[in-house]
DNA sequence: GAATAAAAAGAGTTTAAACTCTTTATTTGC
DNA sequence: GCAAATAAAGAGTTTAAACTCTTTTTATTC
């Protein structure tokens, strides 16, 4: 249903949401090592969530990530739309791409059940909804 | 979430329930036509199907593929388990493998949601109910 | 202002799913 | 039993996602 591209940038926006402060940057090293996301691919991603304004970086000697004012309010469907483009919602079941409830595809109606549910789920939760599930040790963001 | 493979494998094996009789085979060529599904790869598919012997086939002149005794009640899961695999149902949404109720990744929960009702319908559903939507015309094998 | 540390960017490689083309095996009808 | 029709099988190619490695740019500190 979701790239593990989105998995990854997801977990990882939470992670600056926790540890990243302006004053206490996370470099991709630190990040790609706690949440086990190879290294340079979690780079690629990272700088896609910086070019949306949805976390801040800077480079040089103690340079890293860190969460802006945008980054504890994002809901996931944002980071979602970065990653998986805004599309993933409309798709039915089947990859039918003419399917719609006027001429639905043998699966439409039971999977836009579900589907709409996440999308709920999506629009609704925020970053730092996550965030504070993970600080409450309800969620966890590795293995 | 489902593979190609399982919307033509699906597709393929209703139009079998409605159009393949033992006295009215339906070949290869009507099928990948008439389904808008490429030739050969729908081939393989069949293969599968006919493998796990939730419709039968014969070779030469007027051969084809045709229901038998199992195809009507097959469950979509079982067609989903010979396309897809029997683990599409626990991977979570993040295809973290070692999230589970006890170890829960930060979208373990909602996901859940979504993805037991689908399995429910998967589990539930057969080849004969879909049948008779297409039938009834509340659903479309086709575009 | 040189050295260094970090993100950003570019250019690949790998892997698996989707798809294509060719050959083989089997059945039927003459 | 030979020709033809059809499914089965084999061996590719294509495409996109996932991942790796290298180079460039920028900021900091001395």
């Amino acid at each position: 249903m979701f790239s593990k591209t989105f998995g990854y940038a997801l977990r990882a926006a939470t992670f600056i949401a926790i540890h990243g402060k302006e004053e206490k940057k996370v470099s991709l090293q630190e990040l790609a090592q706690s949440l086990e996301i190879p290294h340079h691919f979690l780079g690629k991603i990272m700088q896609d969530l910086v070019r949306h304004g949805i976390i801040d970086s800077t480079k040089g000697p103690n340079g890293g990530f860190f969460a802006n004012s945008r980054t504890a309010q994002t809901p996931l469907l944002d980071i979602l739309a970065i990653t998986d483009g805004s599309l993933v919602f409309t798709h039915c079941a089947l990859n039918n791409k003419r399917c719609n409830a006027a001429h639905p595809c043998i699966l439409h109606n039971d999977f836009a059940v579900c589907r709409d549910g996440m999308l709920q789920v999506m629009a609704t939760k925020t970053v730092e909804i996550l965030a504070a599930e993970v600080a409450g040790v309800k969620a966890y963001l590795v293995r």
